[in-house]
DNA sequence: CTGAAAGCGCTTACAG
DNA sequence: CTGAAAGCGCTTACAG
């Protein structure tokens, strides 16, 4: 077992300076031409790779970038980090992540850990219960102290940064627009607590489309879920009293519960039940019926984000200690409506 | 915008040396008390943090893992993520996460990348390409170089290094004697091409336990999926010709399609078809009717995986340069059969 | 009790 | 054309 080798050892192999070694190696001009070929081809043959804990420390960048998101386990997410990988690994970056678990200590933790020079900048998501504080001072902290953060998806306006995002809202609005279209008066919205962004976006959609279609906005049809494996109860007395024919859940695990509930009850989806969730994921692909979702490309909102980032990172050599230019962008990526057999 | 504050800048503050500011945040009994709680309040008050990068220099150690998977958009995989992160995260490690994409190229890329200074150890699962070329030299040579490799579900056995593993063989036996036990006679098996690893043992489980039965082994039971998109032609022609009355499928993407395509020619799941799958996922818990699987639990490998990654870095600490003990393990987590209603 | 020096592995402005 | 020196941010054996 051998250590990797450094250029100090070629140089002493070599009987030449360490300067000497390093510079051949960049093939400067300034060394002449046959020390040069013979250092190179020395560290070819020992297979010298430059020690990139050493070139971070010295240029004080380490071409890595930290993603913090609440799960990994999970559909949209991991398409996300997808996204960025391949971004990241065109630029020539690589990702270092971590998983917050929805927590606000978990987030703070690893948020201070990558911020020590580990990393050149963080791609996140918040936490649920980051998000139901509200405190965001150690995003403010990073950001602060010159590192570029972008944010997606669950997103903060008490950040100033970049962001990428969907319309949830509008998103919402399509989505129950076309259950209506489609003949449904009674549409529930069955949803996560309040204070998750995109859940309350998505709510906001799913109102206005009602009001405007002149349907009436019934509290009553709002079901907010806090754990996915006792919302049957609910869902299924829902369903007993006919109360609706179609739902919009904000999820595809709620999506994909209500129709086995009312598979169970004896209910036809669509026939008797239409429904429609959000984000098209896996279980919506392979679930009897299929599912119609709204897609939300984790993939795109990756790619953009590793981009925007990565420009922040890049831009912020050039001007370095100058002041910081802060039109920050929000980049809102497309949604469209996948129709599959869960509607009509 | 102030960047992060260095050990140099607190010395000047407070006119003492670099040393003694070093020393005193390190609690160093060797610094009188008054400079120390000086200090100490100081580097409080302005929040200063030790940089990774010049600590990972300095000790020869990043207090990171690297971890190699083909895929991360997968159930599987990202289970394994989850269970590394948890531990890595209890060791006080972070987790730099590199895709191959299932491509030999993208996966020595990655290594190098790595290798090169940014971790202390690599976690991984071999890439589709790799299995098939039977190119390991990038590993060896990782390995050469003193770096801890462990290397989970695909593995190989020409490489020496710890690993985690189910026993493929013997948990396919397993699903398989359960269909013969509730009376099915013609038991097809729908699996991947043969390189893969995890697939070729399934394979010999699946004919050890019709063989040990008495059932003949056909070969023209076995299909062989390189697609899944276009299995769905193979699958019906068989389904149609009454060919087999179960199935062990090696994933649950296949099993899923499988019984979709069985639905659709008015076979009943699991009265004309009963259906197994390997690997418990999202899918076979949410598909009408829910899948019966084969557990193989990742969250478990990924834990088992950096707590041996871990336990080795930490070794070598100490025998440092000496000879390299070489007592490989390699942990075999354990499997069992989950049932649901594809299964009688 | 405090600090100067060497060193981790590299780069680069500056001398010679 | 080559090399000594300084520096990135830290730690620690060694002097004083």
């Amino acid at each position: 077992m051998k250590r990797k080798i450094t250029l100090k050892q070629i140089a002493k192999e070599l009987d030449v300076s360490i300067s000497t070694v390093s510079k051949s190696l960049r093939n400067s001009l300034e060394i002449g031409e046959e020390t040069r070929l013979k250092v190179q081809a020395f560290a070819k043959f020992y297979n010298y790779k430059p020690n990139n804990i050493a070139l971070s420390l010295k240029n004080r960048k380490t071409k890595s970038i930290g993603i913090i998101i609440p799960e990994i386990v999970h559909y949209f997410f991991s398409t996300v980090i997808n996204g960025i990988e391949q971004v990241a690994n065109e630029y020539g970056y690589s990702v270092v992540i971590c998983v917050s678990d929805d927590s606000f200590d978990k987030e703070v933790l690893n948020m201070e850990m990558l911020a020590n020079g580990s990393i050149d900048g963080f791609i996140m998501s918040l936490s649920k219960e980051t998000q139901y504080k509200g405190d965001f001072h150690h995003i403010t902290e990073v950001i602060n102290q010159g590192m570029p953060v972008v944010m997606f998806d669950r997103v903060t306006n008490d950040i100033l940064c970049d962001k990428v995002i969907i319309d949830d809202k509008s998103a919402a609005y399509e989505a129950v627009q076309s259950l209506i279209d489609s003949g449904r008066k009674k549409i529930a919205l069955v949803t996560t607590v309040d204070y998750v962004s995109v859940g309350k976006l998505r709510t906001d959609g799913y109102e206005k489309a009602l009001l405007d279609n002149g349907l009436p906005f019934n509290e009553d049809l709002i079901i907010k879920i806090e754990d996915v494996d006792t919302c049957e109860i609910t869902i299924s007395q829902l369903l007993h009293d006919r109360a609706f024919d179609a739902v919009f859940a904000v999820n595809e695990l709620f999506a994909v519960t209500i129709i086995k509930t009312a598979n169970k009850m004896g209910l036809k989806v669509p026939e008797d039940l239409a429904v429609i969730a959000f984000t098209d994921g896996i279980i919506s692909k392979y679930s009897t019926p299929t599912i119609t979702t709204v897609s939300q490309s984790g993939e795109k909102m990756g790619n953009k984000a590793a981009k925007m980032l990565i420009e922040r990172i890049e831009a912020e050599e050039d001007d370095d200690d100058e002041e910081h230019n802060e039109n920050y962008i929000t980049e809102v990526i497309e949604t469209h409506l996948i129709k599959r057999e869960s509607t009509d």
